[in-house]
DNA sequence: CTAGCGCCCGCAAGAAGG
DNA sequence: CATTCCTTCTTGCGGGCG
């Protein structure tokens, strides 16, 4: 999501020269309030937020709440005081992939060299797709009428000889619009930002720059490479001067391999009780398996995530002797990892869990042999059993005996077989 | 008054190898 | 033969980024 903020005056012109400008990055702008805008049209034209309810923060919000100096990732308490007429929306997940997949599926019918970099937003290289469909800049015409038409969602498309140049300019195409940057244009275009314009360059790294005098992207260029390295790390450092005159070899690759999954939640409310923060750990567990057996994964690496009061985040990890796919070994790692967290007193907001080390799982339909020689198979079986229950009658089908709130337990709720707790 | 998710890097420390 | 030194690899953790 954009976090940028409003931008004013005409849109730039850096020239019409489309050779050599094969990459597309399509951003679709303020995406999840545009969403909840296609199904609540009388909200058009009025600042509306989404963004979680009481300790969140802003996800999305139209140019209207913009207006007033509302951005992405912005505290909503903040973001109620600069717009309190705000509509504030709480966020639709499920509604807004449903939307993300459908606007992948228009771009997938544009091209296959489709990288999709996250909800929405993604690369398309169209550099082979000139006879078939015309040159790039008519297919980012096309792209946003059917993105429009069909979907009735705004989106922008920047369209250059690179990727993060392309993403550079979508941003800059915004909001609904479309910006071109010619190869021939790319450093004096680059030459004109600030550092902190470029990929890779954050708070921190803009901060790191700064101390050595570097604050535009023409300062770095000029910069020696090992001054830059010195300042923000040798990777990072020859990588930012690279971007910095344009030089970005990376390919649109439309399918990765992902390297972790996970699930994390902040808490309703603080809290320093272990047993609170167990049963969130093992739905959160729960969420993660479910995720891997779907992927067709096992993880050999489960880790924890604990972000305390202060804001403070640390991460214990663990490497499973035999990688799983199973909600009650991520969660057991889980809990144990946590069991050997000091808190130093703190109370807890956020607790996460991550499966990494991903590989294919080889016992998606489990053998005969595997259901019969490794000891882990009837939890799998157990989990399997669960995955189905879920998928024909609801997520909330089935649940942990101990997520269960004691409250709402009666005894027609479908215990789940083995001990998850 | 600060989401959720996943990627990547730097650094430190231990394991492994010679 | 055991120990030491050195390098390289692996793992864990923090943190930045978008």
């Amino acid at each position: 999501m954009s976090r940028g903020p409003l931008r004013r005056g005409p849109r730039p012109d850096w020239g019409s020269d489309e050779s050599h400008c094969g990459i597309l990055h399509v951003d679709m702008d303020a995406f999840f309030a545009s969403v909840e805008l296609v199904r609540r049209p009388h909200l058009r034209g009025r600042p509306v937020i989404v963004g979680g309810e009481s300790r969140g923060v802003v996800l999305a919000a139209t140019y209207e709440a913009r207006a007033f100096g509302v951005h992405s990732a912005m505290p909503m308490a903040q973001a109620r005081r600069m717009c309190p007429q705000a509509i504030v929306l709480p966020p639709d997940q499920a509604a807004y992939r449903a939307a993300s997949v459908a606007v992948m599926a228009i771009l997938g019918q544009v091209t296959a060299l489709v990288e999709k970099v996250s909800v929405d937003e993604a690369f398309l290289d169209v550099s082979g797709a000139r006879r078939r469909l015309g040159s790039p800049t008519v297919i980012a015409e096309q792209i946003r009428e059917r993105v429009r038409r069909e979907l009735d969602l705004p989106c922008s498309v920047g369209i250059a000889s690179t990727k993060f140049v392309a993403k550079l300019a979508s941003g800059m195409a915004k909001p609904d619009g479309v910006l071109l940057i010619p190869r021939a244009a790319t450093v004096p275009f680059l030459h004109s930002l600030p550092v902190g314009s470029l990929w890779g360059v954050g708070e921190r790294t803009e901060a790191a720059l700064a101390r050595w005098g570097i604050t535009t992207v023409a300062q770095l260029a000029d910069s020696e490479v090992a001054t830059v390295q010195r300042a923000v790390g040798k990777v990072a450092g020859a990588h930012l001067h690279d971007l910095a005159w344009g030089r970005d070899p990376r390919p649109v690759t439309p399918v990765r391999q992902e390297k972790s999954i996970g699930a994390e939640s902040t808490l309703p409310e603080d809290t320093a009780d272990r047993s609170v923060l167990e049963t969130h750990l093992v739905s959160l567990a729960d969420r993660t398996a479910t995720q891997l057996r779907e992927r067709g994964l096992v993880a050999r690496t489960v880790s924890l995530k604990v972000r305390s009061a202060d804001f403070r985040t640390l991460t214990r990890s663990r490497t499973l002797g035999v990688p799983t796919d199973t909600a009650r070994e991520v969660s057991l790692a889980a809990r144990e990892l946590l069991a050997g967290v000091d808190l130093g007193g703190q109370a807890v907001r956020l607790v996460g869990v991550r499966a990494e080390g991903l590989t294919a799982s080889t016992t998606r339909p489990l053998t005969l042999e595997e259901s019969v020689d490794d000891g882990h198979a009837p939890q799998r079986r157990a989990e399997q059993a669960m995955d189905e229950v879920r998928r024909r009658f609801g997520a909330g089908a089935v649940r942990a005996a101990s997520v269960v709130d004691a409250t709402s337990r009666t005894s027609t709720i479908l215990e789940p077989p083995g001990d998850l707790s």
